[in-house]
DNA sequence: GACATTTTTTGACGCTTCGTCATATTATTG
DNA sequence: CAATAATATGACGAAGCGTCAAAAAATGTC
């Protein structure tokens, strides 16, 4: 790894700046109203440069994801690190995508924008591998600790060949209800619980299903919620509380 | 309901027409490759015609969201109708939904695209409460066989005030599947099954969590499956084998 | 059928935004 | 300090949205 020229520290601390400025502006008002003219206003550089950066706006925005991607592999790493059973390891994975989604709710609509083909087809490749990479790592850390349950015998033997399809039905699970919280759907009005707890319950109720030991009627899951979250995600919880 | 006058029965006519013309576009080229002129050149009318149908081009895209649901709705009656367990029959609406699907991809994903906040902006009030009225239906349909199985005993009592955690859990499990089934994400090469499969076999194992009867672990699925798609949607998997 | 009035259609136009590229500016080298 | 290379700039062309004054068609009246 040779020491970064002085060039290159400035090109990587700007393209720092031109993101931080872009996550800003999207946040505040959305996609739409994310025009390249406002980043390098934002940025005081010319657009011109923004380009020289990012081949364009879907780039960009994909670049984002990117980001979002690697907070929650960081996330997911932490979940993999506590110490607890592999169901209660697997659970904090999903309790970390939940609080991240709370804290940043936008990301997880970015996300899904970047993964329509209409974007994609605009973003360099250079960024499509990046983010395929980092999609490849983050299931990865989901079912090495699948893969630790049937070992250790908390999950049965006979789910060895189904150990992706567990996985995705984690990730589809959380990432259906999580845009749908994030969509404008008045869920409250239609007569549904706050999502984090549905899903929550409905999380559960899946492994229970899989009979992933210990089952969720063997534990109280409220605590069990709270336990996680304060020992792994004490910092977003707070930041959390703030933001209210 | 009085009788339509010719003027009203023209305009319908039209507005099926744009909308056709719209939907057809959208599959063949993407969302970004639909543009308003594109559409008033296949339909043969002005810009300014089509704007007296629809308040802007997002408008015109819920407005296809719209069949989409209504689609939906159609099936998920049938499913509702269909002469089994309310198990079979709630597993009947998510069979319904993965065919829909699979016959057409690319409604799920604008569906998607007009929950987002920065589309949904841009579309007309009456639109979006008719996008809300009819998601309220299709809701109302999935809780209704919940709410029978409860009634007569093949889900426990205890979940009564359950019941749309449950159908939220089928809702985002199936949602959040066949999304990534249709973004560009490589599943296959990252080991993962064909989604649809992936997708049944987890349906079942939530409902099992729920301990809804009869368990999967006392059906073949793979049967059941074949037996309720070719029971009620026999038309639907014909258009899929033409098309394949 | 001729004229007046209302309704509908049209497409040129203004505006916004993307992405480019010739030119200007800055940095580096001899 | 001049020559050359690297980088930054913003005016500009292209594309698309949505509007609206004017044209065309439909309807009503005598």
């Amino acid at each position: 790894m040779p020491p970064l020229t002085r060039k290159q520290r400035e090109m990587l601390d700007r393209e720092e700046l031109i993101l931080s400025a872009a996550q800003s502006l999207l946040h505040q008002h959305g996609y739409n109203h994310l025009t390249m003219d406002r980043v390098a206003e934002t940025v005081e550089y010319s657009k011109g440069t923004i380009y020289n950066h990012f081949a364009s706006k879907e780039d960009l925005v994909c670049s984002l994801c990117c980001r979002t991607i690697s907070n929650l592999i960081d996330i997911f790493e932490r979940a993999y690190q506590y110490p607890g059973t592999t169901r209660e390891r697997y659970c904090a994975i999903g309790i970390g995508y939940s609080l991240y989604h709370k804290l940043h709710p936008m990301d997880t609509q970015n996300i899904q924008t970047v993964r329509n083909n209409a974007v994609r087809e605009k973003v360099s490749e250079y960024r499509l591998g990046e983010m395929e990479s980092l999609e490849l790592k983050i299931t990865h850390i989901a079912s090495s600790i699948v893969q630790e349950a049937i070992d250790c015998g908390e999950l049965d033997k006979k789910h060895q060949a189904n150990i992706n399809t567990i996985v995705f039905g984690g990730w589809s699970q959380h990432y259906g209800a999580l845009l749908l919280d994030q969509s404008d759907i008045p869920l409250q009005e239609m007569g549904f619980d706050p999502v984090i707890d549905m899903l929550w319950q409905n999380a559960n109720i899946f492994l229970d299903g899989y009979q992933w030991l210990p089952l969720s009627t063997d534990t109280d899951t409220n605590r069990l919620f709270e336990k996680i979250s304060s020992a792994l995600f004490d910092n977003e919880i707070k930041l959390l509380k703030q933001a209210v």
